[in-house]
DNA sequence: CCGGAATTGTTAGTTACCTAACATATAATA
DNA sequence: TATTATATGTTAGGTAACTAACAATTCCGG
């Protein structure tokens, strides 16, 4: 009955420190990490020409719904994005950045490119492949 | 400026899963994730005849001395464990598992045991091998 | 068209993490 | 020895996550 490799728990150790380092990036634009990565997303998803409600959020953080709430709260309170209800259907809550944000935007994406350099230094390429084909499984094995 | 990856994304997002998944497991035992690895850290160390301090935890965990605090009360608390000083060293703080506790254990660990041998299903000893030592890289990275 | 199921979001209450500032105790050094 | 530095732990206040229960809207099957 002996756990060969404790990975879940690495993992978890492994994501402490991480958050950490991400916060200290986000820090100087006045942010948190969670609040950058969602800053992120609603970047990425403007490139595209596409909405982002709340449950996207969800996803992509795979976190809780009530968890979303509570960060886009105090994101809204923060003056770093607005929230409005679209015609077609009205559970939905739309999610966009307002103009102060935008004036963020390229410090703390230099910041956190820093930040993912810094962390894979010292990986090889065939690795960091590797290492991000059996995140994708955990994941799913996570998810069933 | 392109992030060619995001590791560091992705292992905060595996975390959360993983973090939920280790929730569940401890849950039929009445405690948390958390607990349960410190729990585990005491056991490993009984073992050894070693004794265990909060600093110790710290380092374990990869968590602030506030932090492991803020779960060793919770933890006393609840009777889980208890904590007393050393007659060489008026700082430190024992920590010591209660006979509750003890009875536990056993159904704790193969619940935790299953919930590993879960999350890594699918994952051929070569990559897991590859999977750690990249961890240990970026672990090591965070902490520079 | 109506009633139950599914979807989206909020609230309340808890735990786990953080930083900053503090309190003590021990170790090191001038 | 006296002073300074280091080590260990706590407190206070905040953010990020969770579950459970709820509310409102939309979807879908009879």
């Amino acid at each position: 009955m002996e756990t060969k490799y404790d990975v879940g728990k690495k993992v978890i150790i492994l994501s402490n420190q991480v958050k950490r380092s991400l916060d200290r990036a986000a820090e100087d634009s006045g942010i948190t990490g969670v609040q950058a990565r969602v800053l992120g997303i609603l970047a990425e998803a403007q490139k595209n020409n596409r909405d982002v409600f709340q449950k996207d959020i969800e996803e992509k953080l795979q976190i809780r719904r009530s968890s979303v709430t509570g960060v886009l709260q105090l994101m809204e309170k923060k003056g770093l994005i607005s929230r409005e209800s679209v015609s077609y259907d009205a559970r939905l809550k739309k999610i966009m950045i307002t103009k102060e944000t935008k004036k963020l935007e390229d410090h703390l994406h230099e910041n956190i490119y820093i930040f993912e350099q810094n962390l894979i230094k010292g990986v090889s390429n065939k690795d960091l492949d590797t290492f991000l084909s059996v995140i994708n499984i955990l994941s799913r094995n996570m998810n069933v």
